[in-house]
DNA sequence: CTGAAAGCGCTAACAT
DNA sequence: ATGTTAGCGCTTTCAG
């Protein structure tokens, strides 16, 4: 490899020079020629800077990680494009990573940060992220920011407004006529799980329509995670006998793909039957049968923000930022008025 | 950040012996009473050797960069384990990318390699790259390794058996009765693209079949890309009027998507109208409408064979691997003997 | 078996 | 505006 000194030999200049042309620094003053020369060196010679050198030198590796739960749903695309881009835009690389290694071995956040691969992590805890994860992360607060999980505690934050994402859904539905609507959600004690339930609860009540446990019946509100089998089981557990609701609001995209395979094995028709409206806009929304209406979150800006957040650190108190930008409802065809069959709940007392 | 005069004080050793210790090399001969002082030393200070100082001095990175056209496709998951663990095992850091960059800016590859923040990529191009981004890489055969695209020329290489994968789907929908099958393929003139359709149409003569283009619609075969909107799109032309096939091969999952969709869109059904087998089996596949027959591919192997190979470099001819684990047909609900309505293609003539 | 010393490539203070 | 010098944390001869 070409290193600094060969540049330096070609351009007639001491090393230091052309550490200064390449930093780009505006109060680092090199004459025109000389930097000419040095750029024109550096082209010669193909010279690349060595990473080592530099973090040795720097204590700063100039990298971000983000740790996600599972790297290839559809979801996380979104969340990773803004990071990126922020990255980029600071002269960062984006290291990505899946949360198993988190979640198996507890000085994992230790060791990465500690070996200085990165400066800092963005994390997004796997749903069912145990407390003592948390613990872990909170011992490197500053150099981490928690996304999309809890949004309080010593650990930097940033967070989605999932109140508004479930509340447009309910309104969505609630528009069409619906009046009976279950929901599924995440796993039982997770932070977003709560969020979601609770926001489609409280909506419920705004609009005066029956409450799961209460006026309607407890299956209908299920909690057994956002992913495509869980999502099937709550399917198969909120169709199970007893009047079904004419709608469901489901909690995830990954879920809704187990609620519409389970719904379709029932023989009910989507939305015919019963409509469906999923959290979160994926590209295959559209591809699945029926395309599926969604309501399609500010992922890009959270993960800008995520990243943007870390590198301001240096706080005396945690930040603990809400993205406030609107979820939109995407209408595709899995959500129409309810069918003149409806009313099932109440013919039913 | 505590470093190794720090820990060689506590144990009251050199740093060269502490080094020793860490290093775990067999013939670097430390008696046990010094090494369980280092040890203990390094537990008592959360010791974590900085990357920097180590890779500047071995000039290695000890990490490899799994580079994919598409991080959120499902279909890279199972890729993606199998390097994982085999880097893991060889004690390395996996580094995961998008292809964008690459794509995008020329010199990426020389910077990723140059910088030294990792000492090889295992990259997978996208189905369109241009022939300049396989120079690009050519120039650094020895720390690049192709995954799945090219099998031949001066870099590494390791491949499916794209034609295993599309014969077992031609064999399966035969067993059950087909002689009337489309398929939609990659796009035109890619690698993975070619290898498919070439299989497609050979086993097709193999078993007497009608060839679209000869005895059957051109239209049967089609080559849009392997999207799910590309997908969609060759459903459309591959159904436009005319006879239509019995059967329909997909040359990739997340195309079947869209096929699926169109097909529904059609007012068709599957598999009573018409069957449907994909290449690559992913999560989802069976929370799907139906659920999807579909033919799963040595990912993992393939992953984890790509990462050694790119280890064990330094040979002085190209390595061109194929991956000959046999595929699995993994029969769903998409594929079922054609109705009796079918033979539409001879009715027609 | 262990320690001393040198140096990997770079940047930041300090000189000039 | 540019050069000189020192040293970031580590591993690796070379001595002992």
């Amino acid at each position: 490899m070409t290193k600094i000194g060969d540049v330096a030999a070609l351009a007639k200049v001491s090393a230091a020079t052309v550490s200064r042309v390449l930093s780009r620094d505006p109060n680092m003053r090199v004459s025109a020629a000389t930097r000419e020369r040095v750029m024109e060196a550096v082209r010669e010679l193909n010279y690349v800077p060595s990473h080592a050198g530099r973090a040795l030198r720097t204590a700063t590796a100039r990298a971000i990680g983000l740790v996600v739960p599972d790297v290839t749903s559809a979801v996380f695309a979104e969340l990773a494009a803004g990071a990126a881009q922020t990255a980029v835009d600071r002269g960062l690389t984006l290291v990505l990573a899946g949360a198993e290694q988190l979640a198996s071995d507890p000085d994992w956040v230790a060791r990465a940060l500690g070996e200085g691969r990165v400066d800092g992590l963005v994390v997004q805890l796997p749903d069912a992220a145990s407390t003592h994860m948390v613990d872990d992360l909170a011992r490197h607060a500053g150099e981490v920011i928690l996304i999309n999980s809890v949004d309080d505690g010593p650990i930097d934050t940033v967070t989605l407004d999932d109140r508004a994402g479930i509340t447009a859904a309910v309104d969505h539905l609630v528009a069409l006529g619906h009046r009976e609507v279950g929901f599924v959600g995440g796993i039982e004690g997770s932070a977003t799980g709560g969020r979601r339930r609770d926001a489609f609860l409280t909506r419920l009540a705004d609009h005066r329509l029956a409450v799961p446990g209460r006026d309607a019946p407890a299956q209908w509100i299920t909690a057994f995670g956002y992913s495509g089998p869980e999502g099937r089981e709550a399917a198969t557990r909120l169709l199970s006998g007893g009047p079904r609701p004419t709608a469901i609001v489901v909690a995830n995209l990954n879920a809704a793909l187990g609620v519409l395979a389970e719904i379709h094995q029932a023989g009910l028709r989507v939305p015919a039957d019963i409509s469906l409206v999923a959290l979160h806009d994926v590209w295959y929304a559209d591809a699945l049968w029926p395309p599926l209406t969604t309501v399609r979150m500010p992922l890009r800006p959270l993960g800008a923000a995520a990243v943007e957040i870390l590198l301001d650190g240096g706080r005396s108190r945690p930040t603990h930022r809400v993205i406030d930008e609107p979820p939109v409802v995407i209408v595709r065809d899995s959500t129409a008025p309810p069918s003149s069959r409806s009313g099932r709940l109440s013919a039913a007392r």
